[in-house]
DNA sequence: GTGGTCTAGACCACA
DNA sequence: GTGGTCTAGACCACA
């Protein structure tokens, strides 16, 4: 479930909309499937329904859910925003891994990074 | 030594001062040391005293060389620059990573990316 | 208008760079109105269009304009700068009106020099 | 007397020095005048007379003062010194006006800072 | 139309 | 010798 950090300086609803992107890029909902009621989601995070339409805002506008009157927000078909993200940010990995090259950084060190959000196992 | 590439889109001034700034902020080159002056580098590489003037321009003001009246270009002391950059970069680095992890990229691409630049050696 | 001064030993691409950067700073173009193009300045001023391109550039580093391509050179929304360089300026007043009292330098001077630059009026 | 700052984060030889320096060049000290003897300055203050060795040197390097051996260190004449700083100074002072006047600070800023140190008598 | 890049070549100050 | 400035003029991409 979310889980909002109050020591997090930015403002919750981009935590929010941040966390279901995050859950739905990844395959964590599926086409199709009905996001949480904004009231339902306020009254589970403690907050303010303002801050949750918010949040969905920006998803929609992301076009990662689209909202059907009367009936709910329901998570968008992903693919292709997923595959243009991957190719911008592959792109993006490049020119900083190249930067990093360029400002004699030590391959180790890049690696521990990677270790550090992805874990040890296999290396 | 330095080697244009005319397929490259970037201006050829700009081709110059980052050839130049990587050499330098890897210590490729010393503090103190003699840069190239500006004439005889436009001879070497043919291309006119002009362009490598504003590529020196450039790396003037990022604090890489300093002008000698008369006397040339000389590399800077760049500890400090070094420092700032490789701190900033880190960040940066930071950054990306987390970000490829919320987009659902696998770790064994962004190892790939890491090796294709660095090396396979010992991983 | 801009106007040169060719007794000045600074390059005239500063002079104007100078200018027009005041000017900017100070109010008197507002956050994207539209830069004199290169070539018609070059031609009310009657030096090269070179000339005036360098100058640009240099207001550009400072973040004073931006360039849109194929549309000119812009006045960039400068109140941050403006307020970072007026706090900078403040701690350097300070210090110069400390030394010159460590100098022994009369209160009267002081006022002289502000005088001369301000006006007499109100004192 | 003299008045060391524990607050100040310069090192205390150059307060020392600092001190005595405005002290001579204000003609607080005369020309002649026989400096307190390290030792016994070192016990006023409480400090280790190698602090006032260091504020000494730092004195003599600028040509405020002379020492004889055996006797101790006296005041020199630094009519010309200051002749030399007030006409530096007062290029600085001018330069930081202008510079004032080009950001577009308001006269009675400036005027503030020069009561601030120099009283409001008169004003 | 706009700015950006580059060449060719002159002239200057500094050492 | 060195770099710094400036002119004259070409060519490019973008709109």
């Amino acid at each position: 479930m979310i889980v909002l950090d109050y020591h997090d300086r930015r403002p919750l609803y981009e935590q929010v909309a941040e966390r279901f992107g995050v859950l739905i890029l990844q395959g964590g909902m599926s086409a199709g499937e009905r996001m949480p009621s904004v009231r339902q989601l306020a009254v589970d995070l403690s907050i303010n329904p303002n801050t949750i339409q918010r949040a969905y805002m920006e998803l929609e506008q992301e076009g990662l859910i689209y909202p059907v009157k009367g009936k709910g927000n329901f998570v968008a078909d992903v693919e292709k925003i997923r595959k243009k993200r991957l190719e911008d940010y592959r792109k993006e990995l490049d020119l900083t891994v190249r930067k990093g090259m360029n400002l004699g950084i030590k391959k180790e060190e890049l690696l521990a990074v990677v270790r550090q959000y992805f874990g040890e196992d296999g290396l």
